[in-house]
RNA sequence: GCUGAAGUGGUGGAAUUGGUAGACACGUUGGACUUAAAAUCCAAUGGCCAUUAUGGCCGUGCGGGUUCAAGUCCCGCCUUCAGUACCA
């Protein structure tokens, strides 16, 4: 019988689903464990061979948990809304919808022939409508909330209100916009609607606020900060511009405390917990209250240092500062407000990418020192952001580098507070082992003592008290875009009204194109009917739409693609059939808990990860769950890359530049013929065709070897000198006669660089499917492939195989090098596929994806096969077990097991092959061994596994066994093979009983003719044994 | 700059608390089977030197150190990758 693997993968499919295999039970009497993988975004594209890593991974510990007799939790879905099916759209009408349930057809299809043990019944897509309806449901929760820093947790919005009519807002500890002044019970009782709405605004978790936010011009939409990627769009890698607008945002920053200590309890990875840590970016210090000289106004200033408040010598306002405008003096008003106006057309980018010049303006106001009382000269400086702590710093030269550099460049004063530090050349930043001096009461204390004492003094004066400051931003939750939640929110006076739960979900109108209108609204602005009639509580046509009938106008934004992954994880706690009362019942949030096991990418470190744990302290708080960790343990799988081929292709740009005139004009004219004024029309057109004419030479393409023979330098190789010339004489000779042809020789110079000096080289992908396991190109099949090879020549060294070169990168359609599991499936089999995966390394690890290594697991599928299986059948017996049988199970077995545990999933793999190697050695046929070695394999490779399983006699599926026990008696041995070293370097081995003692070993070692001849008479100054592992001799 | 991770054969990677470096594979070379290819099986495979088996020297990014013994621990560097950045 041979190993048949597609028509037994295909079995093992279909039964599974027939069955129902994997579905999770809301109800066991066994443990619960729950598994996720990140769900994935259904592109246009399908998956390549590195998106499964995750999954295998988990489908792995998932079939493993359930051996080990879990009730197991292993469901997938869809994060079904996204900026690509939009995209999409736009070019082509296509509805989102249509193009996303396409995909997901692909995805699942792929997915399945993998053998995933999901329970698919509980599948989620955040762009169903059943679904978004309590993303819409959440959000309301949260507007319907504020946090309230006295119980430190959020709260209902009517405990607030409560506290407002009783006794103002004095007394609230909230978080809430800076801007806010105090009222009494009285006045906030007289305040109209209107006005307490206003005010509510400002309290609430979610609120609307002019931010200054990331505008893509091209996408038409707002980013979050994590959706920027070196100052450009992440998706489409468009410009990003600062722009104020009106958005919804979320008051994440609440919560940047508890993000920061639930760290702790959580199992994550250092390196990953690391960045959210950075991300909240907390650091404690002191806030410290200037006043301003002869001028009504206060500036208060955040600083980590308050021990080295005499340090101060100048104060630095960011240009934004709303200050600035009122204590600017008359004399310099013109340079500030220039300066301010030079500064607002830096992009933000400019600015980060110059840190090094320094600027800065003086206001001509100046601050009173808290304790001195002397006249600080106030500043504006461009390296004071208005977006971290107050917009203003007090600046401390000898302390920080930035404050030293900016007073040394406008010659301020820079006092030494420092004992015995020389601050001459640099400024002195470390807080460790220095005494501060020069400091009234401060003097001869370290940096903790003066640090308290700072505060406490600035308390005493009013000035100042200990504060933290968080560098995590509010969450702008806006999004101008078409296919994503929209908001259950009208608007009446302007005032944003929350739908009532019970009418949801609002969904998503239908409009005539994607696009923002012409009036630069969001897509939803198209929408005909979108408008909320409170008197049937239905959306009705947007011409309806009227104050005084109750008819208010929708929200034209939606939720950012977040917003609907920040919680699944809890909608499939719940069966289907239970999903309309609730997002998930209590019975199975409290079953369930949280997710015991999740794997996925690092990228989402500070998004996803970061936004999900938001939420879900929030729904705790407010007592909807019953955690308030979404992850307990949390592993992210390194990314799998492609090997790229390219091809180095002979690099010309055939430019003319100079003449005369132009060269006496010093313009640069090397972009080609259309810098060359002088010419008329017609000659232009004439260059432009010769241009394109002679492009042919790019069409060259030389192998590795050929290129070795370019060297950059004088002394020229003779075989690239007649490759030279080879393109010189079909080029550049026939060129100038074309040139004298046309009529302007005299007037151009032919600029063909690569030809006269060097050659230049350039990179082309080409793609892989044209490229064999050697390397070799397929010429004919590249001529053919309309990728525009069709006149290509391929120059090589020996007049072989052209062979191409490698480079190791992502895995991306524009690089030709992604591999589809589909071809890996059908060549081998998706145990192979798996096992593959597995095998290439640590999972957490990037690694090069390369095919030919798959040869080895599909072997090793193989050979187990063999174990079972010969020609005629089944050749599994009843036959009694030998000593060296169970020995190789139980190593396996134990081997395997601390593997799972510990996510080693590569090393299991070839404990595998090691078993199977010797079990095929020794000939092993007993049933005793083969069944158990089946349950180990089955949660890598599934398929066989059932199959085999089948095979000896079971009726029932594989997975419902239990995982084999480990049994130490087999693996005790009675000798070991020790290794003899000398000084360190083993020189033999020495077979020696396990029971043998530390004496007796010694004495043998040393009767032994080998250790005479290694010592060749010398006498061992000392021998170490160590019984069991090592002997080593010294001397 | 700061924070984190990682550097081991031609390649992917093994090596539990310091105890035989290179497991398991890929690739390469040689051989068997075959008209041939594929498949399968066998053998060799870190480098250098020597060879009759036995052997010897070097070797885990670099330079030091601790130890009977270091890929592993300590100190100082270098390189790569990731996150973040005038964060006061």
């Amino acid at each position: 019988m041979k190993y048949n693997f597609n028509d037994i993968e295909k079995k093992w499919q279909d039964y599974w689903a027939k069955n129902e295999t994997f579905k999770a039970s809301n109800n066991s009497d066994k443990p619960k464990y729950y598994v996720l993988d990140m769900f994935p975004y259904p592109s246009g594209a399908g998956l390549h061979v590195g998106h499964p890593l995750g999954y295998i991974a988990s489908d792995i510990y998932a079939r493993y948990k359930r051996h080990k007799g879990f009730n197991v939790l292993h469901p997938q879905g869809y994060d079904s809304f996204g900026l690509p099916a939009e995209q999409y759209a736009i070019q082509t009408g296509q509805h989102p919808a249509v193009t996303t349930e396409a995909n997901i057809a692909t995805y699942r299809r792929q997915l399945d022939q993998i053998g995933f043990s999901f329970d698919w019944s509980r599948e989620v897509r955040t762009s169903n409508p059943e679904y978004y309806k309590w993303t819409q449901w959440i959000f309301i929760q949260l507007f319907e909330s504020w946090y309230n820093y006295d119980s430190n947790k959020a709260e209902h919005i009517d405990t607030l209100i409560k506290m407002f009519e009783a006794e103002g807002n004095a007394n609230v500890n909230a978080a809430c916009d800076d801007d806010i002044n105090p009222f009494t019970a009285e006045e906030w009782n007289a305040f109209s609607e209107t006005e307490k709405q206003d005010i509510l605004l400002k309290y609430r978790l979610t609120y609307l606020a002019e931010t200054e936010v990331n505008w893509c011009p091209v996408l038409g939409t707002v980013l979050a900060n994590d959706e920027i990627v070196n100052g450009v769009s992440e998706r489409g890698g468009y410009p990003v511009i600062r722009k104020k607008m009106t958005q919804w945002s979320m008051r994440i920053s609440a919560y940047a405390e508890r993000l920061l200590q639930g760290l702790d309890t959580i199992d994550w990875t250092d390196a990953l917990k690391d960045i959210q840590k950075n991300w909240i970016g907390k650091s404690v210090g002191a806030s410290v209250t200037f006043n301003v000289k002869d001028y009504d106004a206060t500036i208060e200033v955040f600083t980590t240092r308050p021990d080295t408040i005499f340090g101060v010598s100048f104060m630095t306002l960011a240009p934004e500062h709303e200050l600035v405008s009122q204590i600017t003096t008359d004399e310099q008003k013109a340079e500030v407000e220039a300066y301010i106006e030079a500064t607002a057309k830096r992009s933000e980018r400019d600015r980060m990418a110059d840190v090094k010049t320094i600027s800065g303006v003086f206001t001509g106001a100046y601050a009173e020192h808290p304790f001195t009382k002397e006249p600080i000269p106030i500043w504006i400086g461009d390296y004071v952001l208005a977006s971290y702590g107050t917009g203003a710093v007090m600046a401390v030269p000898c302390g920080d580098q930035r404050d030293f550099d900016f007073a040394k460049h406008f010659n301020i004063p820079i006092p030494n507070i420092f004992e015995g530090v020389d601050i001459s050349e640099e400024a002195f930043a470390s807080k460790d082992n220095v005494k501060i001096a020069n400091s009234d009461f401060l003097d001869g204390m370290n940096y903790k003592k003066a640090t308290k004492r700072a505060i406490f003094e600035l308390e005493q004066i009013g000035q100042g008290e200990g504060k933290t400051n968080y560098r995590l931003r509010d969450a702008v939750f806006s999004r101008q875009r078409y296919w994503g939640e929209p908001f259950p929110v009208y608007y009446k006076d302007g005032m944003p009204q929350m739908i009532d739960e019970k009418h949801l979900p609002l969904t998503l109108p239908e409009v005539e194109k994607y696009l923002p209108t012409e009036e630069g609204e969001p897509p939803l602005g198209r929408a005909d009917v979108w408008a909320w009639d409170t008197n049937t509580n239905t959306v009705c046509h947007s011409e309806l739409v009227s104050e005084s009938k109750g008819i208010y106008p929708l929200e034209l934004n939606t939720m950012p693609g977040w917003a609907g992954s920040s919680w699944y994880f809890f909608r499939y706690m719940e069966e289907q059939a239970n999903r309309e009362e609730a997002f998930a019942t209590e019975d199975a949030l409290k079953y369930w808990e949280n997710v015991d096991l999740y794997i996925g990418g690092s990228e989402h470190a500070t998004g996803h990860l970061l936004y999900s744990r938001f939420w879900v302290k929030f729904l705790y708080d407010r007592g909807f769950v019953g955690v308030d960790e979404p992850f307990k343990k949390l592993i992210n799988q390194g990314m799998i890359l492609g090997e790229s081929a390219y091809l180095k292709r002979v690099g010309v740009n055939l430019t003319f530049s100079g003449t005369e005139e132009i060269f006496a004009n010093k313009i640069e004219a090397t972009v080609g013929y259309g810098a060359l004024k002088s010419l008329t029309k017609d000659e232009k057109e004439k260059l432009r065709k010769l241009q394109e004419k002679y492009s042919f030479i790019k069409e060259y393409f030389l192998d590795e070897d050929l290129l070795k023979h370019f060297k950059r330098d004088k002394n020229e190789d003779e075989k690239s000198k007649e490759i030279r010339d080879k393109f010189v004489d079909i080029a550049l000779k026939n060129l100038n006669d074309e040139l004298k042809e046309i009529g302007v020789y005299d007037k151009v110079r032919v600029s063909f660089t690569p030809l006269i000096n060097n050659f230049n080289f350039y990179k082309t992908h080409v793609p892989i499917e044209f490229v064999n396991l050697k390397n070799e190109l397929d010429e004919e099949a590249l001529k053919k492939s309309n990728l525009g090879y069709e006149n290509a020549t391929f120059l090589t060294e020996k007049n072989e195989k052209f062979v191409v070169s490698r480079e190791v990168e992502k895995m991306s359609k524009s690089k030709y090098n992604v591999v589809n599991p589909d071809d890996i499936v059908a060549d081998y089999g998706a145990d192979s596929l798996r096992l593959y995966e597995m095998f290439l390394g640590p999972l957490e690890q990037y690694k090069p994806w390369n095919t030919a290594g798959i040869t080895g697991v599909h072997g090793f599928l193989k050979k187990l096969w063999k174990l079972y299986n010969d020609d005629n059948g089944s050749k599994v017996t009843d036959a009694e077990p030998t000593k060296d049988n169970l020995k190789t199970l139980h190593k396996t077995i134990k081997k395997v097991e601390e593997d799972i545990e510990n996510f080693s999933f590569n090393t299991s793999v070839s404990t595998f092959m090691i078993a199977v190697n010797e079990l095929t050695a020794q000939k092993c046929t007993s049933k005793e061994i083969l069944e158990p070695l089946l349950v180990l394999v089955s949660p890598y490779a599934p398929h066989i596994a059932e199959e085999l399983w089948e095979q000896l006699g079971h009726n029932e599926s594989i997975s419902t066994a239990p995982f084999p026990k480990f049994e130490e008696k087999h693996l005790v041995e009675s000798s070991k093979n020790y290794p003899i070293s000398f000084n360190g370097k083993m020189r033999f081995t020495l077979e020696l009983p396990l029971d043998m003692s530390k004496d007796e070993i010694e004495k043998t070692v040393l009767a032994h003719e080998k250790t005479q001849e290694q010592l060749q008479g010398r006498t061992p100054k000392k021998v170490i044994v160590v019984p069991g592992k090592i002997v080593n001799i010294v001397g």
